[in-house]
DNA sequence: TTGGAATGTCAACAAGGCTGACATAAACTG
DNA sequence: CAGTTTATGTCAGCCTTGTTGACATTCCAA
């Protein structure tokens, strides 16, 4: 288990380690989210409008069920948000061209102000603790990261990447 | 913004290289959580409870206030669900000695159970992730990790990781 | 003895997940 | 064309897990 005269060194498998890096993304998942959500207590929003609010800005006219499977929610649940998001004018939805059925989001200004304001806070911390690891730590960050997702999210992660640049 | 005539290269700070950390945080941590997920919903238990039994097992004994910092709940929240596993035998709370205001927490040979099944659940994703990553991304994955937590969370991982190796 | 700390409990509420059922319109298929 | 499937929206209700506020108990410490 710990014998050190292995042919390779898998002392980073131990349960310990393994242990330490699930607190570890315990206690920075809650830093990850936590300048967003106090810019969203003072509204009437949460967590979800912020990531649908995030997806559609990266995704302009996404369809309804795209957003649904990227986000992994219930039609019911995104629909709540969506609407209210809707109503208040953050969000448009075009009734699609090809086919009627589906419905496009868009990001109206006021939608686009508020995806900035929260994502600029997001990236103020990552940027800080991307700046304080160090490019090289950055590049393992996103391995280890990418090699937890399941395969169905990978798959929609990376087209993200690609789509973006 | 985008010159790569800088003295360092900082190419792994722009906002698309930012956002695409911001992304794979999302879609990790809900792998992340998945496993466990599955195996709490066929209980009448929750990500909550958990929570609360990890970090019991992680410090045996420890006192309902030092939970509630860790967990960054508030009392009747976390009081809600340490009910619950109080009733069901999963959890044994220990009025102290010195002071006796204080409950100490401890699992039962149930909980610790429970806590194995969960743990071997989270652990057996972390260890294929680390596995596929390699030792050099995971200490990167942990130095970015550990730069994206609030200062107090920082403490608290830190104090744990200490106590435990 | 009195004030404050640690804990527990009751009540009420909100966000945001979920399921089930049903409606509508559009598209597809035989 | 008739029937089925797909995309979406909506209503109703439920659960978990977070919140606040109020109040009781117990006990330590000044």
């Amino acid at each position: 288990m710990s014998d050190p005269a292995l042919g390779e060194n898998l002392l980073f498998l131990t349960d310990e380690q393994l242990r330490q890096g699930i607190e570890a993304m315990f206690f920075a998942y809650r830093g990850f989210t936590a300048d967003p959500d106090r810019i969203l207590a003072d509204m009437e929003y949460g967590r979800a409008h912020h990531r649908a609010v995030h997806f559609i800005n990266r995704a302009p006219g996404t369809t309804v069920n795209n957003l649904l499977a990227i986000l992994g929610v219930t039609k019911q649940s995104l629909n709540r948000v969506l609407r209210t998001l809707i109503e208040d004018g953050l969000v448009e939805s075009r009734v699609g061209t090809a086919d009627k059925r589906e419905r496009h989001l868009f990001l109206t200004d006021d939608g686009r102000a508020l995806e900035q304001r929260l994502s600029d806070a997001q990236r103020a911390r990552m940027r800080a603790a991307y700046r304080a690891a160090g490019p090289q730590a950055v590049a393992g960050f996103r391995q280890v990261l990418e090699a937890m997702m399941d395969a169905d999210m990978r798959r929609r992660y990376l087209a993200l990447k690609e789509s973006g640049a």
